[in-house]
DNA sequence: AACTGGTTTAACCATAAGGTTAAATTAACT
DNA sequence: AGTTAATTTAACCTTATGGTTAAACCAGTT
């Protein structure tokens, strides 16, 4: 078999990649998928079948690399407080290394609701064993009467929305400033984890 | 002049609009604007020249009409937690009323950073103002030593990103219950002041 | 009734886009 | 060297799309 370039599927969804993610699905033309991969149009269609297919493709990748963590992740957890400080050092941490995640996510799922929110349920995720680390600790006297649900959604939001505005925050909040931006995220993760236990713990200060 | 419909300008906006919102730039069809504003398709084009145009037109109406509100409501703040519940209220009851509007905007702010920085710029909320409001208090020794802009951001992410990932929490914690989302969306302003408070004032519980 | 200028339409155009085809190329195997 | 089967390419097809044009229409003005 003419094995002339063992790479060139791998080749054709790193382009599709950085592609979709700059332009999104309707954005995304598959000549320049093509072009940003070397090859001809036809060969894209030889590989994957049809945009469609080929987005697909893209999306699993780039989902499933991203939520493996926070399963394992809640399933090692054992006290409230642990899990939202691995939650959000864990978030921060990943959307500094990819901050495009949050915008790609978001818009596929303006497309495919259901789809996305089906990847999220077979990602492993267990959504009642986060409930419970919460819930099992309201007996103790020093933490105030919130809604679980409530604090799993502010923990995500605090996490993810700088990503998702950051050009809003680099632009309208620092002038422009990227440096000043990057250092904010870098204090991020400390700032949220501090933030939520002080807003759940009535005596934080020790 | 023969005003046959005054009103079909305002009927290619409205259709614009729904068209827009639901496909995006990209997504969206001239053909299907016009078949939903009722008119033909040249029409459309001898009313807005171009798709672009039409477009801008669109963005600048919805986007004005969502950040008007902050200014004057800035403005009119005269300490921080009066600050905080009316600009988290302001937010949650406009976005309730527009759940599509910060997908809507963050789409284009992908596509154009600098057009939608600098309609903030130009929508005269007052960045400084809303930093010393903050900062002001900072001589109580019953409140936290917190950084503005994160307590900003953190307003922000959690009044608006519920909105942005409705779909998820729909589908994956509320199991696609629609009423127990909405009923979260109406607790949301009254936990989101008091979270916050709780996080900033170290006396919080009287 | 003819004129005028904004409004509306059907028919058309050029191009871009996703996708197909058939032939050429290549490396491994005999 | 010749066969084979996967790989790669250039050329082509069809449809959809943003945009144009020229003619018809309509109401108020002269």
């Amino acid at each position: 078999m003419g094995n002339i370039q063992e790479n060139t599927e791998v080749k054709i969804v790193e382009a599709a990649k950085s592609v979709f993610i700059l332009k999104g699905f309707d954005g995304a033309r598959m000549q320049e998928i093509a072009n940003e991969a070397d090859i001809n149009k036809a060969l894209l269609h030889y590989y994957f079948r049809s945009k469609d297919k080929l987005f697909k493709r893209v999306f699993h990748d780039i989902f499933s690399q991203s939520v493996s963590g926070v399963a394992s992740l809640v399933e090692n957890a054992d006290s409230f407080e642990k899990l939202i400080s691995s939650f959000v050092e864990y978030y921060v941490k990943m959307l500094k290394a990819r901050p495009y995640l949050p915008n790609f996510i978001l818009h596929e799922l303006n497309r495919n609701p259901e789809i996305v929110v089906d990847l999220i349920k077979d990602s492993g995720i267990e959504k009642d064993k986060m409930m419970q680390l919460i819930i099992q600790e309201s007996g103790r006297t020093d933490i105030r009467e919130l809604n679980p649900i409530h604090i799993i959604v502010n923990v995500l939001a605090m996490s993810i929305f700088p990503f998702v505005a950051a050009p809003i925050l680099t632009g309208f909040i620092f002038d422009g400033d990227r440096e000043a931006f990057d250092s904010f995220i870098d204090e991020r993760s400390q700032h949220i984890s501090n933030f939520v236990k002080a807003a759940v713990f009535k005596n934080f200060d020790k």
